[in-house]
DNA sequence: CTCACTTTGTGCCTGGGTTCACAAGCGCTT
DNA sequence: AAGCGCTTGTGAACCCAGGCACAAAGTGAG
């Protein structure tokens, strides 16, 4: 590496003009854009938007403006355009191809799950190394042997892999899948995935989400009495106060 | 709804010294010592450490450094004691009680989990609204009805709430579990919860890690090749590169 | 006892993200 | 045709977070 300039790009840098922090919040807004054209909702403004979307409206009226400008002064948005531009946006105008590695209970659930179907995503693979679930179908697809994986991935054209194995093997599949050209991982497994630059790893971490609760709890448990009742460590407590 | 003054506290605030982005990371550095501990390792550097949860070392060092000074300059971390240090900060010196409303899909791979049991957590009641459920045994607990959430909560002194429901009455048993006295809700449903101030609400949503995914997945296809190979929608799609 | 080496803990700077506040723009009413 | 009220889009200030770089502090050898 030469000691060029190379400003800083830190880690995923700024993604052509729209920031990270807006791109993960886009999703949340075409949920609420789209609940609201269910509803025949057909103009809407960013005040109103942001309350259903949970945030503030200048933020919102920000994130949006990263798109283009597609609000009309005094009147708001219109809610099918802006559907139209945030799902460009995102990429969901066709349909992603996603492989789902291991379908124990949770590979189970995830293949299970409509909502991906409906938001831009098509379960297209399914693959374990269990050889009793080979062969089995789940949610009207095939479980096919880990050995086919790279085939699948070339078959279908599939870019979005999920792993939802043990975390000892996580790492291997993980391997698999970047080599059979996979770019974009979801991971399940609580493990910290090693992978080229290119490739985009995104983790969901229940664990880590119950701990941070558990954080939050316990201050709330200490600032109320002073008095730690939390002692060593005794599962069986039975009487608190008393 | 006074007028009152109300200084800042914007979302989170700071929670007594300890940033809300290093209690996000704290978990991970939990699992990375474990590992440790379980290979006899006693003592591991900042680098080391950093290296194996996946950051900056300099990172790991400041995020320790709100729980306290506990290295030895030359030395390192003792592991067993770093241990025990990031347990008690997160709250996990005692087992959490958790309900799981909601037994469906996920709610089932939820209750299977066994990696929230080694991780502070016990699962002491599941219920759902659907008669046939109500009764089956999952993960060794009986599925009780929606009715005894109350008493379920206030029998085991549950403070966490997961919700695995449908996203249409989300909102309505979030209201159940606060106005019971869950204080930390984690939420899989594809909703924004209102919840008073004082809970805590932790969401995980995979239609939005996708979208996130597909993003990136669609700003690298069009710097790559312009030339959009992305027809509408061809699913069997078989021979690619012949 | 001193010195050289290692590693922590942190001051400081930089950059991204959030929020406020307001000018600019649009439509409706008169 | 002009004015008025409403809402967007954004400049600017603020705050949190990340990372460099180094002094402080400990260990072990000679
Ligand atoms: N179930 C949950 O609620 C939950 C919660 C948090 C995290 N996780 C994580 O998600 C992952 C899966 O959880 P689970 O409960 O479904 O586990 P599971 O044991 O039920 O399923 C794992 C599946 O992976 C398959 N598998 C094993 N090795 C494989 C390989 N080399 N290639 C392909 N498939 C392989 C197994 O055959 C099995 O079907 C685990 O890493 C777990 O820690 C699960
Ligand atoms: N399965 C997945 O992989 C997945 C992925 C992402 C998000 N989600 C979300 O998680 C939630 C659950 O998903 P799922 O696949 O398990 O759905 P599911 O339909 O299989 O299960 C939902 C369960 O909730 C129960 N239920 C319905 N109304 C209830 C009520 N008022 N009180 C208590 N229980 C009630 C139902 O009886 C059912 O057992 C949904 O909101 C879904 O959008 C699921």
């Amino acid at each position: 590496m030469t000691s060029a300039p190379r400003p800083a790009s830190p880690r995923a840098a700024r993604t052509r003009g729209v920031p990270e922090a807006t791109v993960a919040r886009l999703p949340v807004y075409l949920r609420a854009l789209s609940a609201l054209a269910d509803e025949g909702v057909s103009t809407v403004s960013s005040e109103e938007l942001a309350t259903a979307a949970g945030v503030n409206s200048a933020k919102l009226r920000k994130d949006l403006s990263y798109l283009g400008s597609y609000g009309t002064r005094g009147v708001g948005y219109d809610v099918g355009y802006l559907v139209y531009q945030v799902s460009r946006e995102l990429g969901l105008s066709q349909d992603w191809p996603v492989i789902i590695v291991g379908l124990g209970h949770l590979g189970h659930a995830l293949a299970n799950y409509g909502g991906f179907v409906s938001r831009g995503f098509a379960i297209r693979a399914l693959v374990d190394a269990d050889p009793d679930l080979v062969g089995v179908e789940v949610a009207g697809l095939e479980v096919r042997p880990i050995g086919e994986l790279e085939q699948l991935v070339a078959r279908h054209g599939i870019a979005i892999g999920v792993i939802a194995t043990p975390a000892t093997v996580a790492q291997e599949v993980c391997d698999r899948l970047v080599s059979a050209g996979v770019s974009s991982i979801l991971n399940f497994a609580p493990t910290v995935l090693a992978v080229p630059e290119e490739v985009e790893v995104r983790k969901v971490d229940l664990s880590i989400e119950l701990q941070i609760l558990a954080f939050h709890e316990q201050r709330k448990v200490g600032a109320a009495h002073v008095t730690r009742e939390l002692v060593e460590a005794l599962p069986g407590r039975a009487a608190v106060s008393s």
